[in-house]
DNA sequence: TGAATATTTAGATATCTATCTAAATATTAT
DNA sequence: ATAATATTTAGATAGATATCTAAATATTCA
């Protein structure tokens, strides 16, 4: 649903991650020691990701490999220029 | 702030007003009568738009009329893009 | 098996948000 | 000036969200 990426996409943590995937897949831990919250709290931001589809996890042993999932960016990029088309008309 | 943005692009309610103002302009009132939800409501979504950027209000009269800016959905756009084409480096 | 490590889940709390009703403000018309 | 109309603001409330601590789950290694 549009709405959840959008909600996803409101957190500023939640961008900051987005932003660091785009460079490489990381875990979980790599994820979180760049923010000053707890594990736990990048943990529920990184499953609203993924409820949003904007990322998806890899269980790698010990890890969760988590990556970009480009689609829904695609998907939402089709609906700003379809709403600007419409627009124009 | 991109943030405010995307946390006014969320909500459905709000999503659905951006959709009527881009056939044309229109007073708090017609907007408000295309939902069943009170007018007071929808005078608030309208506050999170303008304070977003995503429309402009006029006083006409009586009546504020709204229309769509479309300054930020191009800002938007713009992230996106730069979003992926970071991506593919 | 049992300890260590990585991550998530559960439960609690404080803040934010969407909505309502009622009241306030502003404009027009009688 | 008073009433009617259009819209917003204030105050209240229920539900959502971000965060924490503590506990649970899963995996690796000695």
């Amino acid at each position: 649903m549009l709405g959840d990426t959008f909600k996803a996409l409101s957190d500023e943590t939640r961008r900051e991650i987005l932003m660091m995937l785009r460079k490489s897949d990381m875990t979980a831990g790599e994820i979180a020691e760049s923010f000053s919250t707890t594990h736990a709290t990048i943990s529920h931001h990184l499953k609203i990701l993924r409820d949003a589809n904007l990322v998806s996890m890899e269980r790698q042993g010990q890890n969760n490999i988590y990556s970009l999932n480009t689609t829904v960016f695609q998907d939402l990029l089709a609906w700003l220029v379809n709403f600007k088309k419409k627009e124009a008309d």
